[in-house]
DNA sequence: ACAGAGTCTGACCGATCGGTCAGCTACCGT
DNA sequence: ACGGTAGCTGACCGATCGGTCAGACTCTGT
């Protein structure tokens, strides 16, 4: 009895293995998560895990690589144009995007992207972020630097605690009687405010 | 020979065995650190790091509880007095005092918050979190909160991914350059700016 | 009807984990 | 001088980890 419409086995099997993986590396922790588990909420055994992706590691790789294409290019198309306000502008709404669009990676990546060096996407996303702080800090001052981290640091943590602490708890109500369409206009406001100070709305 | 003049024994090992485990937790995380690694890192035998505090978990509740006493009174203060200017900018400053004096703990209890469930330090600290964002949160519009949690997190998540991203590479020197007053100065400017909108600076 | 490939699984492996325990050493009060 | 204790350690334990492998089941092409 097929979930889907027919869909191969292989790649229903395999999307499932690492949307499971990615949900449990992202809220429990990679080191923290074994392939059992994983394996349990996909509704498979350790070993067809293991059947599927050679290795803990090739399974976490396929997890984050979508988001961390995402960011390379959203990165180098930012740091090689001039950082006009029209450019901030624009990178502004598509990182917002990628926050809200790669959730459960972005959080993964960006809690525990120090503890997992060399894994490879994990490597690109590390130098992904290096390049855009280079960019950012090259001929600013400190209270430049500053505004761009907390601006950044801050929209991608705010989802990802929230997310974090109250997801599972009583408090859901109160994120989720939000949209992610209302969430996505209040961020983009809050960084533009903080990054083009130019545009006061 | 005594390291420190005379120092008791006891105190001394269990300072530095519980210093080197904050390091380790923070910076590899809690599950993939083992008590090996913290024994080798302190100069000790994993029999000893056992022998000084009872098991894992209560060494980890051991290294965070420091920071999580001052969250809790920060924020208790916090949310009983009135959120005025001036209580806003009170809490601010000690906040990023908080921040800049528990960075390794900051870190910790941030990036693994959630996984670390049960552990009463954490739980805690976990708590003190909901009351802020309850204090935050009541009352106020989306864009409101979005500052707020844009401002925190951010202000976390700068120092601690920048040390994350940069300490141990080769932009140290970029980060470095900078004092602690320097970064607390222009920390508590942004914060400023974005929390009492009508403090223009 | 049959051969073969694709999918999945249980049994099993060595390594490592957190934790226990008996014993070693050095120092302290008497 | 000596018994006791605090600090520390190596040897060891059961559990669990990531990973291997041989085989069972299903489905397809001929």
């Amino acid at each position: 009895m097929p979930t889907d419409a027919t869909l191969p086995a292989r790649a229903r099997a395999g999307d499932e293995l690492r949307q499971a993986a990615l949900e449990q590396f992202a809220t429990v922790g990679f080191a923290a998560t074994s392939l059992q588990q994983i394996a349990d909420h996909a509704g498979y055994s350790k070993s067809s895990v293991l059947y599927h992706y050679t290795s803990k590691e090739a399974l976490l790789e396929a997890a984050v690589t979508p988001a961390i294409d995402q960011l390379e290019v959203l990165v180098a198309e930012f740091a090689e144009g001039r950082r006009s306000d029209a450019a901030r502008g624009a990178f502004i709404g598509r990182f917002v995007d990628l926050l809200l669009g790669e959730r459960l990676a972005v959080h993964l990546f960006v809690s525990q992207g120090h503890s997992l060096r060399g894994i490879p996407a994990i490597e690109r996303g590390n130098a992904a972020i290096r390049v855009l702080a280079d960019a950012i800090c090259t001929g600013a001052s400190l209270a430049e630097q500053m505004r761009f981290g907390v601006a950044l640091a801050g929209a991608t943590y705010a989802l990802v605690a929230g997310a974090t602490f109250f997801d599972d708890d009583e408090m859901t109500q109160l994120v989720t009687s939000y949209s992610d369409d209302d969430v996505r206009v209040a961020l983009i406001d809050v960084l533009t405010e903080l990054l083009i100070p130019a545009a006061g709305r």
